[in-house]
DNA sequence: TTGATTACCATAAAATCCCATGCTATACCA
DNA sequence: TGGTATAGCATGGGATTTTATGGTAATCAA
């Protein structure tokens, strides 16, 4: 059933006065093998904007559907947050997707976008941005496993 | 096999002195893939219209049906409701439907319209009424989920 | 016939598409 | 190995299409 697909690396591309950004090519080609859509939204826990097939938000969708479900309060507010919020993103013939202004500002992108991949998902935040969160994961990791660390060239 | 789709984003759209709003591009194309219409009716629980396909309600009644679970006499009166209220809204060629003088008096609604996403569903708002919700939807998901919570700072 | 509802036309603004160009990384050949 | 051809990708700009929305005509019911 579900084909097996992963967000990865690290790409930052330009973003033009009218808010197009090329989608990088390797996350185009899931989209077209998935025959789906990429749908973003402002993440919840971080200036950066949260991308995602739209295949996997369909899932969520699909478990809030039963009758049980239908008039609880608590999945009302989750889902105005979440689906109220993220949009179907489809890009051109060249790959470019156009980010709103909503998003933009959210991520507080002006002229590039850094695409980070995160497996199920990815994020594209602005360079500036990523580099201090990048940063902190990075002392964040070391902190808690500091066996992990071998070589301090990186830093 | 259903096929997946969603109502997605946040659409202000203006409504006129005959009760005409555009539906959103994107509700429409759902509508026209899966040959269906769409059903709105009061919502239950705030002052807003709730919206979703035919399809939906129809499924909805099919469990129903089936449902022999303690809450079933509840949820009964409750489809009760929906189903007594629920009206099908078809658009014309220019994409608008016309919404009645009822759903418009309970959204309090005017000259503008806002709808917004919820997966399988949708609801349309007064800017008013909607600006309030979303403020009290965030903080409402900020206090169950402060982890979720970020400082524009970053930390 | 009159009031109300529905369908159609027109226009401006906005979103989208597509062509052309430059750049980069890889493949290929001497 | 080093230099060059090539394919794919990113990016700038302009043309085209869609969309929202105000207005008018046609249809229906009382």
């Amino acid at each position: 059933m579900g084909k097996t697909f992963l967000f990865l690396d690290t790409i930052t591309n330009k973003v033009d006065s009218k808010g197009r950004v090329s989608l990088p090519a390797d996350y185009r080609e899931i989209v077209k093998e998935l025959s789906t859509n990429i749908v973003c939204y402002r993440s919840l826990s971080a200036p950066c904007i949260e991308g995602c097939t739209e295949e996997l938000l369909a899932k969520l969708a699909s478990e809030m559907e039963s009758s049980l479900d239908f008039f609880s309060q608590t999945q009302d507010d989750l889902t105005n947050l979440i689906f109220g919020d993220a949009r179907k993103f489809t890009f051109d013939s060249t790959g470019r997707i156009v980010l709103s202004e909503k998003l933009l500002a959210h991520a507080q992108i002006t002229d590039s976008a850094v695409f980070v991949g995160k497996g199920r998902k990815f994020q594209i935040w602005s360079p500036e941005n990523w580099a201090k969160e990048e940063k902190r994961i990075r002392a964040e990791i070391a902190k808690k496993r500091p066996s992990l660390t071998f070589s301090r060239e990186g830093n």
